[in-house]
DNA sequence: TTGTTTATTTAGCAAGCGATAATATAGACT
DNA sequence: AGTCTATATTATCGCTTGCTAAATAAACAA
């Protein structure tokens, strides 16, 4: 709470390397400006917390990035706030807004998009620290996760099915996207996400390779909507549990 | 290690109840018998560590149990034997193996089959204390999960990929399943998984009723499968990447 | 060189934690 | 009732952990 003296922000040494001494071996200990520590810090943060868990400590930490303990709590006020910037980082950081447009782009087959889709995304997402990062993120609250998943169900999921809406010869532009239709949709992407859980989690060896699955599960997911969704979208529309209008924008599912 | 007197496990009590003094109100402080004390802790250890995770406090439990934390020592070696122990009651308490002659059962259709096989493992697995610990189980190290994971891969989805072979007119009993074709199942297991923890870890509000969910799922499954699997066996069989006999049982993916 | 600034380290506190030994007491048996 | 055994509690040790204050040393300006 007291703290001495919070790092100025000084304005970022430009030209990083010719300020080390000549050290030509392990020029590890060297001073670095605050922005280079702190982006430091957050990186072997990262690396740290998405392997032992949020409960790790800060003198392990500290040691592995080759600095003191106490220096970190230069950079960050408490651990709960180097946590919080872990999670900004790695939530916020990754998301690619050009997905959007690649889903919604009709000049490529929507199966290709799809699976391009799906190379993207995992590229980004669908790596050891961010998954369990992720997973140690939804069992200490369920707060970021939340918010991560209404930011797919708001900005990617609505436009995913409006194409799959077209790919099945169904769409109707006036009538909403319902939360059963994106919860269909998260049958695929809920299975090839748990497939990313089962390779960079639970290291299991997969016999088949990622984007090889993707086609077959992505294949699998088109020709079931064919004759599935219209049925779906006829369902919600004759239960009348959602209005066709009253575009109630907090839904979850 | 050098314990002082571990419990000698006597005869359990068959009349559990009617030792207890005639306390009305708050039978909480009596005086158990090993067995019971046992159990209750290892209760309580499983609500308590699904919530916090496995570096909740010995003292917090205890507390939650109205007992001392000293007296937990006395039924546990170690906080890590009571840990496993958690482990054990979690993952193999659970397990019906009547769910695999119910896949089996030839005299139901298969729709009805598996989304009766979801309702009864979801009543069984898909529920916070147990996904919760999966979760944390998983981020501590892969062993546990890899286990549960082939228990399923070895006993269940052979015989499911069995029965959706024979749903799409393209059984071989000779051909054993490859894992392209378990990973092909995935898909569908996969994406009802986690559903589960979207509900019951990340608390998310659901709209649409899990059962509602799990037969939109099935429905889509099968209906893909019927063009689909067909096309994956062929690919299988022309790539030869899996010789038709020789079964190599140590197959993870 | 000398002085100022500030990144980094050394030293250490107070609370928390797993685990143990000694003590007390409830309940069964004679 | 009196005795004994095993259950449960009290008190405490040794180590860990988040965090802080003071000391040190590297960069920069004059």
């Amino acid at each position: 709470m007291a703290k001495s003296k919070p790092p100025p922000a000084k304005l970022p040494a430009v030209s990083a390397a010719p300020r080390r001494p000549v050290a030509a071996k392990a020029p590890v200990k060297a001073r670095l400006s605050p922005a280079e520590r702190e982006r430091q810090i957050i990186d072997g943060a990262i690396a740290y917390f998405s392997e032992v868990g949020f409960t790790g400590q800060t003198r392990e930490l500290s040691k592995r990035l080759g600095i003191t303990q106490p220096l970190l709590y230069r950079y960050f006020a408490s651990k709960q706030a180097l946590v919080e910037r872990v999670y900004k980082t790695v939530f916020e950081g990754r998301w690619n807004p050009a997905w959007v447009s690649l889903l919604r782009d009709r000049s490529i087959p929507l199966r290709d998009r799809l699976i391009e889709f799906y190379r993207q995304y995992s590229d980004a997402t669908y790596r050891p620290d961010w998954l369990r990062i992720y997973l140690y993120a939804g069992l200490s609250g369920p707060v970021l996760n939340q918010r991560y998943i209404k930011l797919l169900q708001r900005e990617l999921l609505p436009v995913y099915c409006r194409e799959v809406r077209t790919y099945c010869g169904v769409d109707s532009p006036d009538l909403p996207v319902s939360s059963e239709e994106i919860e269909f949709i998260w049958s695929l992407h809920g299975g090839i996400f748990y497939y990313a859980v089962r390779q960079h989690v639970y290291l299991l060896k997969m016999d088949a390779d990622f984007m090889f699955k993707v086609e077959y599960a992505v294949d699998n997911f088109l020709a079931g909507a064919k004759t599935v969704y219209p049925k779906l979208l006829a369902t919600i529309a004759g239960n009348a549990k959602v209005p066709p209008h009253k575009g109630k924008g907090s839904r979850a599912g």
